[in-house]
RNA sequence: GCGUUUGUAGCUCAGCAGGAUAGAGCAACCGCCUCCUAAGCGGUAGGUCAUCGGUUCAAUUCCGAUCAAGCGCACCA
């Protein structure tokens, strides 16, 4: 960042001024190949001022340019590119990771301030899906890099456990259920009575009649209703919180849309008395028309609440609790609609905070080309994927590393990674198509690619013993110069992850960070005893710090040994 | 139909908010372990950046249209 003002400043001097600092920064570019240098203005901008084809000015510019913390300025066509100096620069990268260790590429974007997550929100009685994996995932992330950045993250596990699928659920219990089969196995069981309630309300609608007294009666307050709710919503939480361990995530709220059951009235009231309640249809809606947008639905015909309803209660009560600086909402791109709807409605309340309310979406996971739907039995289990990565990771330790003291450990944590990996190194919004092959590979730009670039620079080190790191020199050869260039980069790409919530940048950046890493140890050998060595080993340790620090930011462990 | 997201190598994707010969990974083929973990490194082959227009000295990148796909469009979440 610096080292672009430098080269920005050295353009605007040779100008004469001729172009602000800000122009010229703008202007600046990272050339695509290493022997045009670290950094390339190009002088078209100058062609109209300066009357002048840009191929002629670039020479003239760099006539006038000083050498002043560069190896070599020079032109080509119409560019003036810079050099830096190596020396100087990788020392100063080097110093600055040794020094700050895990807290280097901190910022202060946030000023401490709240930040709620809705993430995860799994569905009770119903398995945990990959889908649902996305949102654990990404959430769990931006929590972290919102943490780095000076931001305090407000990890909320917003459950779904709350609405008319639990109408259904009661009544397909009372239907068909037994006690002793639900506590056997309860996910399971549970989700059995649901998928069969679907099928046979195909024929028999007056069921959903039915199912939705039974949502009245919950919403209501009925004893037995409350009860069944209960032992369902406990029975799941047992199994998420499963899940979540071996994910290694935990939430500082489970409050699902349950908990705000009690908070509806008061939101019914606010658009009562603003005036923005309407009839329609024999529902109670907000006429959204202005906004472009379908009326929100408030409440239904029998007067029970909906999805919207209860996350405008969650919206007030999490701005009271909070005073959230932002508010977060990891939800799938298919409810693009819904959260234009929730910040338009509390636009209309006259919330200007709505404006902080951001819904990050992320592309759907299908399975074999098909929408996973859980009542019409098309699921993959998370919990089926986890275990099928920890096993294919423990063969492969088998294979490359059978004596690993701790096989086990280094198993999960290498094939939970790869799933979360795989997950996070995408744009978020694209859709993906599971396979499993594909998301438990350990080759290529991979979780565990990362991880072995990160245990091959500890084993170094620690067959390096005990080093100072004091006395660092410059290294100027070409294979570290690759790997010196990407550790600066760190601290830039944690504000652009930070400022595009997108995880995948860190992900890549690893991966870029891994293959120089890895280029340069094919080419350089570390433990050559020479007035280099230190140094060396300081970027080896640098490198496996950011690596580290990378992996942790994305939710994956980073083993010694593997 | 309306809204929205997407369209880059056989497959999966990058391309840093316009610039110098479009990059990786898988898959294919060929090399590299007497030397710090070969879960690695190097090489070969593979593309009219969906199509057509526009803005610009310069467009894969910005704008518009068309085509194709995903998602959403009132009593599910």
């Amino acid at each position: 960042m610096e080292q672009k003002q430098l080269v920005a400043q050295a353009i605007v001097a040779a100008t004469d001024g001729q172009l602000s600092l800000e122009d010229v920064v703008a202007k600046i570019e990272v050339p695509k190949s290493y022997d045009l240098g670290d950094y390339a203005f190009p002088a078209f901008a100058l062609a109209k001022i300066y009357h002048k084809a840009p191929q002629q000015i670039a020479p003239e510019l760099v006539e006038k340019i000083s050498l002043d913390g560069f190896d070599k300025v020079e032109a080509v066509g119409p560019y003036v590119n810079f050099f830096l100096d190596k020396k100087a620069f990788s020392l100063e990268v080097l110093q600055e990771v040794i020094d700050q260790q895990a807290n280097y590429g901190d910022q202060d974007l946030g000023h401490a301030g709240n930040v709620p997550i809705d993430m995860s929100s799994p569905n009770i009685a119903k398995p945990m899906s990959m889908g649902h994996l996305r949102s654990t995932v990404i959430g769990n992330s931006l929590a972290e890099l919102l943490k780095k950045a000076n931001y305090n993250p407000i990890k909320i596990n917003h459950l779904g456990d709350w609405g008319t699928q639990f109408g259904k659920l009661i009544e397909a219990y009372k239907l068909w259920g037994s006690e002793e089969e639900v506590k056997k196995d309860p996910i399971n069981t549970l989700l059995k009575y649901y998928v069969h309630f679907h099928q046979v309300d195909q024929e028999q609608p007056e069921l959903d009649d039915e199912a939705r007294a039974w949502f009245k009666k919950l919403e209501d307050g009925d004893e037995e209703a409350i009860n069944l709710w209960t032992w369902f919503r406990e029975e799941s939480l047992k199994f998420f919180k499963g899940i979540y361990a071996k994910l290694g995530i935990d939430f500082d709220s489970y409050n699902g849309e349950s908990f705000y059951n009690d908070k509806m009235d008061e939101i019914v009231e606010i658009l009562q008395d603003k005036g923005l309640l309407q009839e329609s249809r024999g529902a109670e809606i907000v006429d959204l028309e202005k906004y472009n947008l379908n009326p929100a639905l408030i409440k239904k015909t029998d007067g029970t609440t909906l999805y919207i309803t209860r996350d405008l209660a969650a919206a007030l009560y999490r701005f009271r609790t909070y005073n959230f600086v932002q508010s977060l909402y990891v939800v799938g791109n298919e409810q693009t609609n819904h959260f234009n709807q929730l910040k338009a409605v509390l636009k209309e309340m006259g919330y200007d905070w709505s404006d902080e309310i951001h819904h990050i979406p992320f592309g759907l996971i299908t399975s074999g080309g098909k929408k996973l739907s859980t009542r019409r039995g098309n699921v993959i289990l998370l919990e089926e994927v986890l275990n099928d990565a920890v096993e294919l990771a423990q063969k492969q330790i088998a294979e490359k590393n059978p004596d690993l003291p701790n096989k086990d450990e280094v198993a999960e944590e290498v094939g939970v990674g790869a799933v979360i990996f795989h997950d996070l190194k995408n744009d978020r919004l694209n859709n993906f198509d599971f396979n499993l092959e594909e998301v438990v590979r350990f080759e290529g730009e991979t979780g565990p690619y990362v991880q072995y670039s990160h245990a091959r620079a500890m084993s170094i080190l620690r067959k390096a013993g005990d080093v100072s790191f004091d006395q660092l020199v410059g290294l100027n050869d070409e294979e570290s110069w690759e790997v010196i260039r990407q550790l600066s980069n760190f601290p830039a790409m944690i504000k652009r992850a930070v400022e595009e919530y997108e995880p995948s940048v860190i992900a890549k950046y690893a991966i870029h960070l891994s293959k120089s890493f890895n280029k340069y140890y094919a080419h350089t050998k570390v433990l050559t005893d020479d007035e280099q060595k230190n140094t060396r080993l300081a970027m080896v340790a640098s490198v496996a710090t950011v690596l580290k620090e990378s992996l942790r930011l994305l939710g994956v462990k980073a083993p010694d040994e593997m």
